[in-house]
DNA sequence: GGCAAGTTTCCTGGTT
DNA sequence: TAACCAGGAAACTTGC
C-alpha cells in the first residue's frame, strides 16, 4: 500500500521545487523551529508537508534518508486523513513520531479555528518574496530560470543554450534560499564558500534535472571535482562537503546580482 | 559521421 | 566501518 499519489522523483521534486507554493513560504523562516501553528495542516501544500517532515527529522535528529519522502507527496488535507497505520507504512519507525506531531498540529489548528472564527485561509496569508514571479501550474521549478538568479551565464568555455551546468544548478539553489530547504548553505557568502547539507538529496535533484534516476552524490562530486581544473571551483582542504566558487564561476556574488 | 564539451560511471586508494 | 575526497580512465549525451 502506498499513501502517496505518486512515488516517483518527479513528484518529489514538484513537492520540493513546485510552483504552486513557491512563494508561500512563511515556513522558510523556520528559524524558531516552528511551523506556523496558525496554519492548519489541512491547508498545507505539498511543499509545506515536505518542510514539516524536514523539521521533524531535524528536531528528532533523524537521518532524512531514513524515510522515503516520496511517500509524502501529498498535501495537508491528505496528510491529515492518514491513519496511524498509514504513517507506519509510509515512514516505518518514524511513523509514530509523525503521527503524533500531525495530531498535535491538527488539534492546535482546530483550536485556532474555534477562537479565530476562520479568520483567513493560511494559504492566502503567505508573503511572497518574489511577487512578480509566478510559475505555470504543474511546471517543476528550475532554479536556473529564476529571475533573481542571474541568467545562467555561459560556462567559461562554451555556452549551453539548453540549460544549466552542474555548477550553475548549485549556484542557483544557493541564490534561492526560499526554495532551498536545507540542501546547501553558504559558509562564507562573500568568499563563495558553501556546504552541502543533504548531499544525496541534491544529487537526486540534479539527477531529476538530467533525467537520471541513478545519480548519487558520489557521481555528482566527481563532476564537481572536474571544475577544479577549470577554476570554476576551488578546493577547500580538510572540510567535507565544502566547496568554493572559483574565478571562472559567474553570478554567485551579491554584487553581480 | 566526426568532434568537443560536459558530464556520468566505475574504479582504486587515501582521509576523516 | 562508513562517508567522503581525489583523480584516472572510459563511456555516454548533446550540440555544432
Amino acid at each position: 500500500m502506498s499513501v502517496t499519489t505518486s512515488t516517483n522523483l518527479d513528484s518529489q521534486l514538484t513537492t520540493t521545487w513546485g510552483p504552486t507554493n513557491s512563494c508561500s513560504f512563511v515556513m522558510s523562516g523556520y528559524t524558531s523551529r516552528l511551523w506556523p501553528h496558525e496554519s492548519q495542516p489541512q491547508f498545507w501544500s505539498k511543499y509545506q508537508v515536505w518542510e514539516w517532515l524536514q523539521q521533524i527529522m531535524d528536531m528528532h535528529q533523524i537521518d532524512a534518508s531514513s524515510i522515503p519522502f516520496q511517500n509524502f507527496d501529498i498535501d495537508g488535507h491528505q496528510l491529515c486523513s492518514l491513519s496511524y497505520q498509514d504513517f507506519i507504512r509510509a515512514a516505518g519507525s518514524v511513523g509514530p513520531i509523525l503521527f503524533h506531531s500531525i495530531t498535535e498540529l491538527k488539534w492546535s489548528g482546530q483550536y485556532h479555528v474555534e477562537i479565530g472564527q476562520l479568520e483567513s485561509k493560511p494559504e492566502l496569508d503567505y508573503s511572497c518574496p518574489f511577487p512578480d514571479v509566478s510559475y505555470p501550474s504543474g511546471e517543476i521549478y528550475d532554479p536556473s530560470i529564476h529571475p533573481l538568479a542571474p541568467a545562467a551565464s555561459p560556462s567559461p568555455s562554451s555556452p549551453d543554450p539548453r540549460g544549466t551546468h552542474l555548477w550553475e544548478f548549485i549556484r542557483d539553489i544557493l541564490l534561492n534560499p526560499d526554495r532551498n530547504p536545507g540542501l546547501i548553505k553558504w559558509e562564507d557568502r562573500t568568499e563563495g564558500i558553501f556546504r552541502f547539507l543533504k548531499s544525496e538529496a541534491v544529487a537526486q535533484l540534479w539527477g531529476k534535472k538530467k533525467n537520471n534516476s541513478s545519480m548519487t552524490y558520489e557521481k555528482l562530486s566527481r563532476a564537481m571535482r572536474y571544475y577544479y581544473k577549470r577554476e570554476i571551483l576551488e578546493r577547500v582542504d580538510g572540510r567535507r562537503l565544502v566547496y568554493k566558487f572559483g574565478r571562472n564561476a559567474r553570478g554567485w556574488k551579491e554584487s553581480e546580482k
